[in-house]
Parts: C-alpha cells; structure tokens; sequence
DNA sequence: CCCTTTTCACCTAGGTGGTAAGAT
DNA sequence: ATCTTACCACCTAGGTGAAAAGGG
C-alpha cells in the first residue's frame, strides 16, 4: 500500500533547463527487528507507545528504488511546487512483481532521496558519479508495520486522506486544531 | 464527452531518438447544417439513415487541437504500438475551458492529424514549416451529433467500451460475429 | 417535431480502515 | 500473544447510455 505519511521534498538550486530523474529507497536503520511494547498489568492497547527489540533482524532483500513517475522532468518543473512521493507504494510480499518497494515488517528503516542529472553528453556514464546526489533526512525514519500501532496516527490519516472518507466522524477542517 | 469511434495510427519512418508532438485537429467539411432524415409515411425513427441539409452552418469557433497527452515522445516510444487519440473529448459548449475541442453539432467535420518534429537547434523557429506535417485520412469524415442517431452505432460502443458494460445484453466475446 | 441539456443508475479503476480468520 | 492475510463496505474519480425535461 501507499506509504503513510507520503515523503514530500522542496527543491531549490537546479538547472532550471536541464532534465532530472527523482527517486527513492529505503535502507535498514539497525539489525534488529521490533515487536509492540506494552505497559504491565494492562492488555495489550492498541495505543502502547514503545517498541521493543525481539531479535535480529530477518533477511534484507535487494533492495528496490522508486522513481518518481513524473521522471524524467526539467528542474524548472521539479523546483516550482513541492514534489510529492505519494504513488510510492510499500509491501511485504517478497516475490511482488508491481515494482513496489519490499520491506520487512516490524524492521526499521531510513529512506533516501536521490536526485539524478541526465547528462546529455554522449559518454554519460563516465560521469554518473558527479551526476548523482543523495539526501537523507533522518527525521524520516520509521518502523514499517502491516496494520497500524497508533489511534493517532489513523486518525490523521482518516482525516487527510480522502479515500477515508467514510470514516471521518467530523468535518475535516475542525482537524486537527480541535484535536491533539 | 469523448470522440467515440476513437481516431487510431500506426507510424512509420520516425528518427526513433527524436522527440515529437503529436496532435489533431478538426476542419469543417463543408459551409452546411445537417438534420435527420425520415422515411415518408413513417414516423421518427431512431435508426432512419440518411442526413439531410438543413440549410447554411453556424458560425465556425477559432478552432481548438488536442495534443496528443503523451507528448512529447521520442519517435522510438510513438512507432511501437497503434497511438490512440481515446483521452480527445468533444463539446459544442462554446465557452467550454477544459481544453475540449469544440464542434457544432449536426456539422460535418474532417479530422487532421499532425506530426511535429522537436527540433533540437537553438533557432528552431525558423524551421517550424519543415519540422511540421499534416495527414488527413478521409474516410474519417463524421457528423458531430449530441445524441446517437444510429443504433448499430449505440450497440458498437456498448459492446467495445468497458464503461457501457451495465447496458451489455450479451457476451461482448460474441460481437460482432453474431451480429451483422 | 427535432434537437439539446440535465440527471441518474451503472459501470471501471483504484485507495481506505475495519474485521474476522489464519499463522507462528 | 502478536502479527499477517483476505475480504469487505465505503470512498474518490471519471466514463457510459437511458430517460426525462427543456427549447425553439
């Protein structure tokens, strides 16, 4: 499914002329896989709020990227408005063949951004070193789950995805400042 | 709504590097207006086949064209299937802004199709005559109508476009076999 | 009378969380 | 106990012809 929430990224200092590739993946933070922490002498809670280490991590796959599918586009168009990543699409399943990005479950990841420059010059790929960038943005890390550990964090989603729509018990736009 | 039979084209001869645009336009046929023609001693009838002139045509609009949306592609993408013009949309709205091409209705019109080459060189205006050809395929020829005037023409579109399937009395695998 | 406009149920196509059942 | 899967009703978004209503 589509990641939430979507990784959206502001672009200054290209040139305005020349054509981009925009893409993404998404490395291990750790070795380690997580389980849902609970407090004691309470039931498991939807709500809990920890994550516990529960062993090693399991296998990691090749690892795929996501190019943006607005790729490739001339920086002018990539710097006017805020670029979105929201077709990005996670899953679990191991032998997906829709190009989604394959993560494990309960594992912790960091996503990386990666600006490509298309060089026009015939022998290109001499140059693919100086032609690549990558940004990470630490604040991006996250656990990858199958069904969400947070009230709030569906919530949010609920009340800014419209294909959610018919679980919103209020209007949107009293959220999220009636709510915290 | 959308041009329905779809206008198709298989192209041959590109520079499969180059870039192109490709594009339509429509041309009135004649300086008339059309009306449906009826049998004597029988009352309307939906599938009465024969256009009459009605006397001289309305006024022309400035004359809209479509863009084909994948433009601009290189000439290898365009040439290796049939390019489908299904996204063109009709309207006899005058003040129609989303772009449709506007058509009056019970006129007859001349589809165009046209071909650019992007030329790469920094003074490209000064080609524009010879990077530029137009292809008009004269079986193409139609009546603009707001309405169908035909049922084989109603039963074709039900049987090929999925979106009609809800009026489909059959199998679309058995049509047009078992139909004449 | 003949054509146009509006509205509607019914489709395609695909993105939601809930839920019950399954797996480990 | 905890996580995963499959399925579902419910959405968005948009393309159909039928039918009713409107207009000259």
């Amino acid at each position: 499914r589509r990641m939430f929430p979507t990784f959206q990224v502001k672009i200054f200092g290209m040139d305005p002329m020349a054509d981009y590739m925009l893409l993404m993946d998404f490395v291990p933070v750790d070795d380690k896989r997580y389980r849902q922490g609970a407090f004691p002498s309470r039931r498991y809670a939807f709500h809990s709020s920890s994550w516990l280490v529960a062993g090693k991590a399991d296998p990691a796959t090749p690892g795929r990227v996501h190019y943006h599918p607005d790729s490739p586009a001339k920086g002018a168009q990539w710097m006017k408005q805020i670029v979105s990543f929201d077709k990005l699409k996670l899953t679990n399943n191991l032998l997906d063949d829709n190009g989604h990005i394959i993560l494990n479950s309960m594992h912790r990841y960091q996503p990386r951004f990666h600006v490509v420059y298309v060089d026009p010059r015939k022998d290109s790929e001499k140059y693919a070193e100086e032609n690549f960038k990558t940004f990470v943005f630490e604040e991006t890390r996250f656990t990858a789950v199958t069904a969400y550990q947070n009230h709030r964090i569906t919530q949010l989603k609920i009340a800014s995805n419209p294909f959610a729509k018919g679980f919103r018990d209020c209007d949107p736009e009293d959220w999220p400042r009636n709510h915290r």
